[in-house]
DNA sequence: CCGCAATATTAGGTTCACATAACTTTTTTG
DNA sequence: CAAAAAAGTTATGTGAACCTAATATTGCGG
């Protein structure tokens, strides 16, 4: 008996189809290097494992072009992310985590937990809607909420905006926006923009209001929302 | 990268020490075929994989005669026990698992959580000393108390005794325990033992004293304290 | 104490998931 | 638009961990 989980994938399909779910979330198509830099593993290793994934029904492609996952591949990737989430949720309120230091956890765990674990967890943690991160949990059936957010880098100037999102996986770079008093819910106005990727510089509300300066390529990855727009 | 856990070994390899810890608790030497009878593979596969475990300085083995845990083996194997019984503890009295069900859940995650988790997990159950079951578990440093208990069919006729300790493997014997009135700290006396391994015959206190009567092979695998003698 | 049953090991084979090297296709660019 | 660069694929190989079949060792009963 081979080692598999709950959905009767290997830990490296499952891995595989959740980055492909997460890359297709940007490009239409995710790429096969794109793949393989996430996996850290080589490109050839890449375009084996689709093959056999292919064949699985789990993605589609085609050779030279990109792939794609079926629907039978994005039910599976979207079964991982919620796994995923609410573990990262009932790591950081149940058991002290820190949002910078639960991915790490979580991304081991889920592929070892139980359907009915994660439901349990759901149950304690009163069925939450967001990860840490701010990032939407799907729902038992498979639906998730397409966040309508907009990236810090491009609020406009003298906007009030607030930090709704930011990507987990980068733990320093978590534990750097939490130094800058950047944690999800904040609110800021953005007062200045260089042009040329440079950075912005925002200034936190608060009972001390304080500027921050953020580099253009952080700017890139917070979701925000802006202040008298509704957010689907 | 190779999917290795916390200790750097493989699920394998845990899995195997886990259970030559478990076998060596019993007899004095874990025999090759009662290795694979637990972990359910053929005994050859047991041999090439206990080779492996001797050259990485964890187990000792002499060809044809049994294989022993080293010092260090036997240190992976206890971190492992630790972790599964933590995780037990943690399971049945946070997220309402019964002692039935959790056995399966502890196995699989054992081999995910990292240390750091687990010890949050201690810390949060008030560093418990015993599993669900009444195993005792294992010390941060690997001290593991040797519980000083006797199988229900060697109590005296007469005696009265508690429950202390049953084997987690098989969930539905602890439910048919369960449906029994046998729970951990359940109070008996032993009113009737048949010869020529017969049912014991036991009378549980409590507010309506009742009468049950258990097989020998059950009766063999539950560990009593008897009361009066003080426990260890 | 010999031979057979039980137990263990070796030999050789499979699958999974990776790697490297060599080749093909696509895209970019001077 | 041809050549170089980038991206992708195929061929081939490795190691882990299993398998079956064949062989070796041990220990027990007659």
């Amino acid at each position: 008996m081979r080692t598999v989980s709950h959905s009767g994938l290997s830990r490296s399909n499952e891995d595989y189809l959740k980055t492909i779910y997460e890359l297709e979330s940007g490009d239409q198509q995710a790429q096969t290097s794109a793949i393989a830099d996430a996996l850290a593993i080589a490109p050839a290793s890449v375009s084996g494992m689709v093959k056999r994934l292919s064949e699985l029904g789990l993605v589609e492609h085609e050779p030279y072009r990109g792939v794609q996952l079926t629907r039978a591949g994005r039910r599976s990737a979207l079964k991982l992310v919620r796994r995923h989430r609410i573990l990262e949720v009932y790591l950081t309120s149940k058991l002290g985590y820190d949002w910078d230091s639960v991915h790490d956890e979580a991304e081991r765990l889920e592929h070892a937990v139980s359907d009915e674990l994660i439901e349990r967890m759901a149950m304690a943690l009163g069925n939450p809607r967001y990860d840490p991160h701010g990032a939407p949990i799907p729902s038992r059936d498979g639906e998730i909420e397409q966040p309508d957010l907009v990236a810090l880098v491009d609020v406009p100037l003298g906007e009030t905006a607030e930090l709704r999102m930011v990507n987990d996986r980068d733990g320093q770079r978590l534990r750097y926006l939490s130094s800058l008093g950047l944690r999800l819910g904040a609110v800021f106005d953005v007062v200045a923009r260089q042009p040329f990727r440079g950075p912005v510089t925002i200034r936190l509300s608060g009972s001390v209001p304080r500027e921050q300066i953020v580099g253009h390529e952080l700017a890139q990855s917070l979701g925000c929302s802006i202040r008298g727009q509704e957010v689907g």
